[in-house]
DNA sequence: ATTGTTTAGTGAAAGTTTTCACAGTGTTAA
DNA sequence: TTAACACTGTGAAAACTTTCACTAAACAAT
């Protein structure tokens, strides 16, 4: 299922994580960095980062550290392996509109082209650069705009379906914000961000840790 | 760190979403439910059911599955036993009035009860029946109001300096949603969600998997 | 009652991820 | 030029998580 040229999903996060960093090191004209810093700055550890480096298999031409510019375009090289990326999002709520306004800011290797909803009065306009239609010219917009992957920001009940309007259409991997796992054939890969669960998650945790010690 | 009474991290994130599941068949009426229904449900699979209920200590008093009300009130009492919570939101933005106006519309046991922004014009009123103040009154609230828990939803520039200001006024567990590792005192839980990696995960893999098959 | 079926509970195996610890090597300073 | 040092790359161990596979017990049907 997941781990590609051996290198393991928790990795392929991390490794996010370094490119941002990076890139954001770099533009401070910083050159060189030391696994141990940058473990410093991820708050894991050193032979983590050393790890994940390995995994993509980076060399560092010396011991200075890990030359910025070099890692940072390897990283890139292997984070956007994938191809390139046209996104849709469904479900234009109050998540669905945030994530619009913050994602077509930036990014361009990654950008969100189309979204939709069923609702008619939140549709045929404009919202942060990106044009949002009605469900039903779902299937025609993502073949003609080549849309390869979907953000999902309904309510619960109506996840599934939209779910399987995405997979009909030929998308190949979905974001899910709904707190309902979907069901969705083989070849349509699924992640899952459960902002509710993840509260209760800390709430349970840190109250537990109040009880205790550490 | 983790692994109190021998429950994983792992587990409790399933636990809320079992507890979630059971608590509408409860409303549909539904009395008992296997294993294997419970992992048709989740994706997952039935071993990994019963061993999550087993490592709550829940022992099912007959073979014709759960009793759905008794294991519902176990889940509960599992996760609420680190307390009851009561939240701030710190940055009054897109996804901030996002998580406010969903989460004020349901959970009793974890409410919003205040937020907090730097910007003048984003304070002094309600939003989705939470009160808003400026930074300023943060310990104070946090204090007289008894919160807890911290969800950070400010730019990635300003969330260590908010999360220090979280720690210092006592709380214990953080949600953090700026793209940024928080530095924190050992005594709070913190937990990240990061909405652009994720979505960068998936292009890697829905890419990886197009490129492949499965 | 008896028998066959089905399911929970669970030790042990398998799989995955993180951490340890050290060999090898570039770097620095004398 | 050499010696001390510091850091990377990595095999191996440890830790954690999931899955397998079997036992025992409840249940249903006869
Ligand atoms: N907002 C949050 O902070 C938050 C937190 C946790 C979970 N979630 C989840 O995220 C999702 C969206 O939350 P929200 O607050 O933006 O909700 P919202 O109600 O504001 O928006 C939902 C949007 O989906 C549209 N929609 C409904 N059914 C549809 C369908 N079948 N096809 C197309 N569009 C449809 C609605 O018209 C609406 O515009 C929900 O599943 C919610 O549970 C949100
Ligand atoms: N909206 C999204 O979909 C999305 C996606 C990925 C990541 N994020 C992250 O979530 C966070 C919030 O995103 P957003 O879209 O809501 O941003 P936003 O700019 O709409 O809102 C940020 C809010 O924080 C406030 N703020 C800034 N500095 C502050 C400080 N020091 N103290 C208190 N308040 C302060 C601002 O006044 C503003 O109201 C950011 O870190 C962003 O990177 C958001």
């Amino acid at each position: 299922m997941n781990n590609l040229d051996g290198i393991s999903e928790r990795t392929i996060e991390r490794l996010a994580l370094y490119r941002r960093l990076l890139s954001g090191l770099l533009e401070k004209g910083l050159e060189h960095i030391y696994s141990h810093q940058l473990a410093e700055f991820l708050g894991n550890t050193p032979a983590q980062v050393r790890r994940d480096i390995m995994s993509i298999g980076h060399v560092a031409r010396s011991k200075k550290g890990y030359d910025i510019p070099e890692l940072l375009t390897h990283i890139d090289s292997i984070l956007s392996s994938g191809g390139d990326h046209r996104i849709a999002l469904i479900g234009i709520g109050n998540l669905g509109r945030a994530i619009l306004s913050y994602f077509n800011q930036q990014h361009s290797a990654l950008r969100i082209v189309a979204a939709f909803d069923n609702d008619e009065t939140r549709v045929n306009r404009v919202i942060s650069g990106c044009r949002c239609y009605p469900m039903d010219e779902l299937k025609e917009k993502v073949e003609g705009e080549e849309i390869t992957l979907g953000i999902i920001t309904v309510p619960g009940p109506s996840a599934q379906i939209v779910a399987d309007a995405l997979a009909a259409a030929g998308i190949t991997g979905i974001l899910n914000f709904a707190p309902v796992p979907l069901k969705t054939p083989e070849d349509v890969y699924v992640e899952r961000i459960d902002i509710t669960t993840a509260i209760e998650k800390v709430a349970f945790f840190a109250g537990k840790w109040r009880q205790k010690g550490t």
